[in-house]
DNA sequence: CCACGAGTTGACAATCGTTCTCAATTGATC
DNA sequence: GATCAATTGAGAACGATTGTCAACTCGTGG
């Protein structure tokens, strides 16, 4: 970088507040297991707040990439979505029930980052999830 | 189960040797890396091999439902397979060229396993993929 | 050697989730 | 109110995967 004027301040194009993205937002919040896109957009569809169903997937693709939200992909591949707290962390998910704990595990994300460095890989990222049967579906 | 006589031996149907089902698991042998249905169908087809499409999914289906080979599902929500070895490990992937490295983590095994335990959680599984960019592709 | 039948195959249609296209709309700013 | 870029929505387009179904094949028994 030179000094003199440019490192353009912002780094993300500005985010207009439009009623779409406020409904799927406060739909995010409504429940707290992880949904699909189409669930998503039908659930506000019954709500009133009809959003194109592209937009969702739009929304849903820019919350995730600011963290706001978590993607994780089903067995056959769709992606299902949650809101999630602040904190990098995974899940530990009932087989039976569908049942969702959220973990924490600072040592899986200190050892992936260091074997990932070792083998010269950068730009690290990682998906860890857990799966059981909970105590109450055994 | 009464006890007489039933309980059919043979509880999945028998599997038929045939050419396509031999090649696609020569090919699977013939790389070491994740590879889509896809690819491997393409694959078999420039060996002058080729096998039908829907054949080629069917066919790493079986193998998959038998343990002989690994499903992981990109970022993108992309099946690829791999045949794999006989110990329990973990793969660190390139995000750009698909180069993987295999990776053992009796820390993140034991780690989990507490976790679950812990939350009541029995049958503990897991799935765990390091993402990243080799040194190769930067 | 041949007929037989269940397992298998392949070309293609059909699904399904997701992304793209593009004209119309909207929000922030002047 | 005029302006302009960001945003939206309807529908087309896409790409991976699965379903369909007639033709084929392997192993078996005759």
């Amino acid at each position: 970088m030179t000094s003199t004027d440019a490192s353009p301040p912002p780094p993300n194009p500005p985010l207009r507040p439009t009623r779409q993205r406020r409904a799927v937002v406060e739909a995010m919040a409504s429940f707290a297991d992880f949904r699909s896109a189409q669930e998503i957009h039908e659930l506000l569809g019954q709500r009133g707040e009809a959003v194109g169903l592209a937009t969702v997937y739009r929304t849903l693709q820019r919350l995730a990439e600011a963290g706001e939200v978590d993607v994780l992909r089903t067995e056959d591949g769709e992606a299902i979505y949650r809101r999630c707290s602040d904190t990098h962390h995974h899940h530990l998910v009932c087989r039976a029930c569908g049942a969702t704990v959220e973990v924490e595990g600072p040592a899986v994300e200190r050892w992936t980052r260091s074997i990932a460095g070792e083998h010269g890989y950068a730009d690290v990222s990682h998906t860890l999830e857990i799966f059981g049967t909970c105590a109450a579906c055994r």
